[in-house]
DNA sequence: CGCTTGCTTGGAGTGCACTCCAACGTTTTA
DNA sequence: TAAAACGTTGGAGTGCACTCCAAGCAAGCG
């Protein structure tokens, strides 16, 4: 059941992670370019650079050549965009993407690959936790600072 | 007292937090800039580069024009060090630098952009920590599918 | 029918943050 | 003292992730 989860949504996959219900018109399963920009916040300049990189699958088209994405792709962005703001390099998505693409014998590498992903996710928050803590103590001595200097001259 | 602090350690400030002891070299307060590059991971480019740019003060030259950097200098990287990887461009340090170089009226405007930053701080770590929870459920999938995998044909 | 709006392509251009180069001077080690 | 290692400069180059452009096709509307 687990390997045929993916073959089921049509091979752009999204892992066979349940479908992550984002507010999204379900009626049909067919956007415009242009409704994808709106619900990702990517430029259609960038949607079609993915593409072309390998990073996204090849979009279905219209019978006129336009490219009709589907949910599939629509979760596939998403997953793109939290991946992107980790700071993987794109170069590291397309790589997980063509492993995606080969098939389920490449899910050992997958997980090798998020596992990485995730440690660097987990030293990147200490990181950032670290630096709030400088913050919030220059923050602090500059609000100080700013009280200090008010009540010397009476605003 | 607030207000002299920053004077007392040379402009290059830190903006006149408690010194954050790191390991080093404390006999003297004077460094090459490969001293520099050991301590901070940056590269000589790097460093020259930052002056050139104004994120760093003119830093102290020896009699043949050799920079030496002190101990307030190394506190300043510090301090970029830690904005860097909160994503901040290099304008908006420089634009810090140059307030603090600017005195002490500029505290309202150091306050406001380092509040702004820890908001930015804040905000970047719930978006990781949601990358984390999706990543976390994608590598217990392929863990999973791994132990299925292995039970089907054994090893 | 003409107009506006939207989509298509390959390839060139942009902005950021470095990163390197050549040519040369200085300092340290053997 | 000679060689190796380290430092200096301005300016050019790199890699990444877009971002834009021109030229053209297609659909919907008054």
């Amino acid at each position: 059941m687990e390997t045929m989860a993916e073959a089921a949504d049509h091979v752009t996959d999204v892992c066979s992670v349940p479908p992550e219900r984002h507010p999204r018109p379900d009626g049909q399963d067919s956007y415009t370019i242009s409704e994808v920009v709106a619900f990702t916040g990517l430029t259609a300049h960038t949607l079609r650079w993915y593409e072309r990189i390998g990073l996204m699958p090849h979009i279905d088209r219209s019978h006129t050549g336009q490219r009709r994405y589907c949910n599939a792709d629509l979760d596939w962005l998403d997953l793109v965009g939290k991946l992107r703001l980790t700071g993987m390099p794109v170069a590291d998505m397309v790589r997980y993407a063509e492993l995606v693409r080969a098939g389920d014998h490449t899910y050992g590498e997958r997980y090798d690959l998020l596992e990485a992903t995730r440690r660097d996710v987990l030293a990147r928050i200490t990181e950032l936790q670290d630096t709030l803590a400088v913050l919030n103590r220059k923050i602090d001595f500059y609000a100080d600072a700013g009280r200090a200097l008010a009540s010397e001259r009476p605003r």
